[in-house]
DNA sequence: AGTCCACAGGAAGGGCAGGCGA
DNA sequence: TCGCCTGCCCTTCCTGTGGACT
């Protein structure tokens, strides 16, 4: 508690911190702007569909635009409403009830989270939208994840707003990581979404450093860091298709363990530690946060594989998941089941699936853990300790 | 060329919890 | 309280399939 920390102010480094300076985004800012500005006359801005990878500074910039457009509405008295959503939230908006009965909500319309015919929300929502004479701009972030979950339908309702409305305006703002999501939807859909394109390139590792320099000399004192860390961060997160957020949470973690061990300085050995740590988190958090059956699935695969040595298929982790349900006292799934949820941990990195065909012996999945040694056997400790005993 | 394995993965529908209006 | 609606998780049933083997 003694000892000074290297932090002046950590928040600066959260996920949730919107800097006043975004390096390197001086075009897409301008552009973005002179997009949304029509709404500043009461006319409505055209739709707009931003894409571009993880940490290229998507949503900040969006951020940045329309908390400018706010104020400016403000001061001339326009009534212009700004709504962001990010439709990755959990139980807020990933279906297309949830969504919109989510957006009726931020217009200030009572809706039951559950129980209502959908055109009745969406009848709520339109109510509520036209209730006023403005112009709603609509932000829709990661909306990638929510038409792969729930198809594009609501898009395409959302896109024909404004034909039943008749004193506002909706205009919508899409950001997708998924740079090829408009190949899969409706072309109706797609032409009215994106009126208006804008990609987002990443960083490369150069501009990392400028951006990770402004955020560190925000959040550390003067002197903390030695010499080669933030280019340290900054070649890492490059490698990985140039993501500032993954740069700024390597520089977070490097600096919480510098403290932890006492350093007065943060060096570029704890980047390295740093890395491994945040891999290691990641993988954990989403481990336990998967329901139990998932857990059972996983446990199984990672004991078969271990016993193995070698890529184990569908069939045999089903089987093996049957004892382990058995033992501890869960209900086992179908094969069917089972079968999604190795989908699932496959999307999420866990495991590694591929369908192999085996020519007379069958076409299957053959699936093996995605992670470090280090990595599984703490998950192993977990999943052990937790629920099973192998 | 045909067979056949071991599933993949789509479609349909059951059952549940939560909610509405009459 | 009842009938009906939703999302969600799951099962059942089914057709499709890549390629080693015959």
């Amino acid at each position: 508690m003694k000892k000074e920390s290297v932090f002046k102010d950590k928040d600066k480094l959260s996920t949730n911190y919107n800097p006043k300076n975004l390096p390197h985004r001086d075009e897409e800012i301008r552009s973005i702007a002179s997009l949304l500005a029509p709404a500043l006359k009461g006319n409505k801005p055209s739709n707009l569909f931003v894409y571009g990878k993880t940490g290229t500074g998507k949503s900040a910039v969006i951020k940045r635009v329309t908390e400018r457009l706010r104020q400016k509405s403000e001061e001339n008295g326009t009534e212009v409403k700004i709504v962001y959503l990010n439709c990755k939230l959990r139980k807020v908006a990933d279906t297309e009830y949830r969504l919109i009965a989510e957006l009726a909500r931020k217009l200030g319309k009572d809706v039951p989270s559950t129980g209502l015919p959908t055109d009745e929300v969406y009848e709520r929502f339109f109510d509520a939208l036209d209730s006023d004479k403005r112009i709603l701009v609509l932000i829709l972030d990661e909306i990638d994840s929510l038409v792969e979950k729930t198809g594009d339908e609501f898009l395409y309702n959302l896109t024909r707003v404004n034909e039943e409305l008749k004193r506002s305006k909706l205009s919508l703002v899409g950001i997708s990581n998924d740079l090829s999501f408009t190949r899969d939807i409706d072309p109706r859909v797609k032409s009215s979404l994106s009126e208006e394109e804008l990609l987002f390139s990443p960083y490369d590792a150069s501009q990392l450093k400028d951006i990770l320099q402004s955020r560190a000399d925000e959040a550390f004192h003067e002197g903390a860091i030695l010499q080669g860390v933030v280019q340290k961060c900054s070649a890492l997160a490059a490698q990985e298709h140039g993501d500032a957020r993954r740069a700024i949470d390597l520089l977070r973690v490097s600096g919480e363990l510098a403290e932890r061990s006492d350093s007065e300085e943060v060096r570029p050995e704890h980047v390295d530690k740093a890395e491994n740590e945040i891999d290691r988190n990641k993988v954990l958090e989403v481990v336990e946060s998967q329901p139990r059956q998932s857990q059972a699935v996983l446990w199984s695969i990672i004991n078969l594989c271990e016993e193995r040595d070698e890529m184990v298929q569908t069939g045999e982790v089903h089987s093996l998941y049957e004892q382990v349900c058995n033992t501890s006292g869960l209900d086992p799934l179908t094969q069917r089941r089972v079968s999604d949820l190795i989908s699932e941990l496959d999307m999420l990195g866990i495991i590694q699936a591929k369908v192999t065909s085996h020519g007379r012996y069958g076409r299957t999945r053959m699936i093996k853990p995605a992670v470090s040694t280090n990595v599984k056997n703490q998950l192993k400790n977990i999943l052990k300790e937790k629920y099973y005993f192998g």
